[in-house]
DNA sequence: TCTTGTAGTTAGGTAGCCTAACTAATATAT
DNA sequence: ATATATTAGTTAGGCTACCTAACTACAAGA
């Protein structure tokens, strides 16, 4: 896959892979999201459930730096997650600050959750289950730098 | 990276990998979304121009077909990209299929097109160029595992 | 010739993102 | 103690990117 250039550091062609990159992550997200709509629930919202299952009591503004979304775009998010009987405004903690949103899954949201967990087996797990041992093990391999790239510090 | 499951093949934990990949998919396409909306074209665009550059003559469904999108949706960018003057239709292919547009860039896409590869130094070039060798080599290693993600026959 | 299939477009809708502006609460400066 | 600055979250308005249904026109097949 790595293509030496003349004139450049042979071990780091940047934007090569750069250009390599994006029409597979603009081709990637498109089947994430259009199979996401398929399950019926987005992958962000999948997310978000698990984030505040292991973090009750988060707020937006911790949500949306976690996501690297605007706050009023996460605000929409969690609304909705209400409005859907998912997400449930914890009481205020009395010595704390009273503008803050306290989030934690209500009954419904936990067993959504479960039955996100159980009967997840989708488009993505298909497609990985396709790749060969060694295609898995790169991928794998890879996800440290992926993660990486989305660091804060950046 | 991977995590040894007990009654689960030990080289495949592929719900594992797919738990782990979502959110960094996500949070990535948010970032390249974002900062192609900072550099002033986004990434389909210079992905279609260079497309068809490559390829002088396509057709929307083809295009449609390469970026797996619908017709409608790949018939509204490319009306946009030919409003923007970068697109034009060529003349038609006497023996050919009446019906079918064949797209070529217009000189100023042309130049669009050579100004985007000329400057384009973004987000996405400027993290790459952060990482380790080893990640580098890594995400490089994990380009043919990832576009096998999204190969057609899927 | 008629029926079926195909290329592309339009209309209407959803999902996901943003900034600006705002209210309320808190922290900091005077 | 009071005034100012900062912060948490929400609403409004807007943009981008996708979809399906329905349509017109053209082509292929029966």
């Amino acid at each position: 896959m790595m293509i030496q250039s003349e004139g450049r550091c042979p071990s780091r062609d940047v934007a090569g892979l750069a250009d390599q990159l994006r029409p597979v992550m603009l081709k990637l997200s498109r089947h994430l999201r259009r199979e996401a709509l398929k399950v019926g629930i987005s992958d962000l919202d999948a997310q978000l459930l698990g984030i505040i299952k292991r973090k009750p009591g988060l707020g937006i503004s911790e949500l949306a730096d976690i996501e690297h979304m605007s706050r009023p775009t996460m605000s929409a998010h969690v609304k909705r997650l209400e409005e859907a009987g998912w997400l449930m405004r914890e009481a205020e903690d009395p010595d704390g600050d009273r503008r803050r949103v306290r989030l934690v899954l209500s009954p419904e949201g936990k067993r959504a959750l479960e039955a996100i967990r159980r009967t997840r087996n989708d488009w993505l797990e298909a497609r990985l289950g396709q790749l060969s041992a060694e295609e898995f093990a790169a991928l794998d391999a890879a996800l440290g730098s992926l993660v990486r790239l989305v660091e804060v510090r950046g």
